[in-house]
RNA sequence: GGAGAGUUGUCCGAGUGGUUGAAGGAGCACGCCUGGAAAGUGUGUAUACGGGAAACUGUAUCGAGGGUUCGAAUCCCUCACUCUCCGCCA
């Protein structure tokens, strides 16, 4: 969430900001404005009677000690009246707190000013296109049916087992994954990111964290029983490693990475996209997060966009690199690049991995900071997936298609043992 | 699931009603000492929200929330979490 002091200085580039991204409730910055003027009047009164009333405590200790009773009493009688003025207004005061909060938690991040101006996905911004797009001899087939044909991907069973969007992986389908998570996971820790395995479910103070609550409750599973959900993303248990916590200034960056898989229940989808890989609602991904110095989280966004364009140049499919505009961002995100690989059977652009920069959005929420030669504050988290895997494994299918199997990367080979899906 | 113990600052740990934001130790930072380092030694070392140009200063915070009291880390209630033993179990 935005800083209200931050709002209060710069309303006005926060109402552009907002109508950048499309957002169409500009009112609520004034209302955190007034709203915080009231905190701020209200903690005011409160702390100086509070003061009195603690000054007035001490002195009835005194008395009591020297065994003055009865100035004590008189004494007593005056706390017990600024008491009972102090109630109603701390009361308020709370409400006011609440209020606050809850409007400011409305709010997105606002875009950086690199963001492409525009609503609808056809509006993003084309950065880099890279790869080949693969020339077949025939009518390519669609990953669904070469899955069925090699015996990698049970769809049907997955439907009798829990339901649909969750698929088996099976044979080398199933070999395949744990290869690709085994070569992203190597190539992230080679490039310094610890690896961690976090856990697959998450309270609510960390889906609260990186802001998954409290509007996209629906967007998750929760286990009820516990009030625990499980994770769309490695993100939010990574993120919240550190909530709540003071890092050192030369400990940043904070790099790591993780593999999870990722339960979406993606309400309201429906239609081809859905097809085979194309949305499912549990899948695997490896993930990036780096906490990082203010002042480098956009030299760090460049360089977390090259890491993952390498790792998919080394899987040799043809990709392309987007800046989203405003209106295609999402609510926490400061600056996006969508990276999706092409699929040669349903010639279309699949989204493989999103980087962000989220400056203090969540951060904020979380209360990251760091602590340097001057004040704490914020740091700036980014994360990126590198990469989801199921729109990987679709278009590797697809593009690498022969007639006689399916040839895969050579940096694939020595996790997969082989050079092919026969 | 049953029984018990616990949750204090960066960490360890003392503290059962009155200058306790909190003893002591460790760690860390800076200084002294040293040719340099270690050891030794001195000083400093929480966060949030306010007021103030600043020095500085007010309030809150000892798991969370509520209560008793003029006054609570200390007493009472509720909840959460952690640990130990037993049970169950990959």
């Amino acid at each position: 969430m935005l800083q209200v002091n931050f709002i209060k200085a710069n309303r006005e580039a926060v109402l552009k900001g907002l109508a950048k991204k499309h957002f169409a409730e500009t009112s609520l910055v004034d209302t955190i404005i007034s709203l915080d003027d009231e905190r701020k009047k209200l903690q005011f009164e409160l702390d100086e009677r509070q003061s009195k009333i603690n000054t007035f405590s001490k002195e009835i200790g005194q008395l009591m000690a020297t065994g003055e009773k009865r100035l004590a009493e008189e004494k007593k009688l005056e706390v017990a009246s600024l008491k009972s003025f102090l109630q109603p207004v701390s009361e308020k005061l709370s409400e006011i707190e609440k209020d606050l909060h809850d409007t400011l938690v409305k709010l997105p991040n606002l875009p950086h000013s690199s963001v492409p101006i525009g609503k609808t996905p056809e509006e993003n911004e084309i950065v880099k296109e890279g790869g080949q797009k693969p020339s077949l001899s025939y009518k390519a087939v669609p990953h669904w049916d070469l899955a069925k044909k090699y015996d990698l991907i049970n769809f049907e069973l997955g439907n009798k087992v829990t339901g649909a969007g969750f698929p088996f992986y099976k044979n080398k389908g199933a070999k395949l994954q744990r290869a690709l998570i085994q070569y992203f996971l190597d190539y992230n820790t080679a490039a310094g990111y610890t690896e961690y395995e976090p856990p697959f479910m998450v309270n609510e103070a960390s889906a609260f964290g990186t802001g998954q609550l409290p509007d996209k409750e629906d967007q998750m599973y929760l286990a009820t029983a516990d009030n625990l959900f499980l994770i769309p993303t490695a993100e939010v248990p990574l993120t919240n490693i550190y909530r709540d916590e003071i890092i050192k200034e030369n400990e940043l960056p904070v790099k790591m990475t993780g593999y999870t898989p990722c339960f979406r229940r993606e309400a309201g989808s429906y239609g081809k996209d859905v097809r085979g890989l194309n949305r499912v609602h549990q899948f695997d991904k490896v993930e990036l997060v780096q906490l990082v110095h203010p002042e480098k989280s956009y030299e760090v966004l460049e360089e977390m966009v090259v890491h993952v364009e390498k790792l998919l140049q080394s899987l040799h499919l043809p990709y392309r690199i987007l800046r989203l505009c405003g209106g295609d961002m999402s609510f926490a995100s400061a600056l996006t690049y969508d990276f999706e690989v092409y699929s040669a059977a349903q010639e279309k652009w699949l989204e493989v991995s999103s980087v962000s920069n989220f400056e203090t959005f969540q951060t904020n929420r979380m209360k990251i900071r760091f602590k340097g030669a001057g004040k704490t504050q914020l740091v700036h988290s980014l994360n990126g997936s590198s990469l989801a895997l199921p729109r990987i494994v679709a278009a590797l299918l697809e593009n690498n298609q022969t007639a006689d199997g399916i040839k895969l990367p050579e940096v694939l080979w020595k996790y997969f043992g082989e050079q092919s899906i026969k």
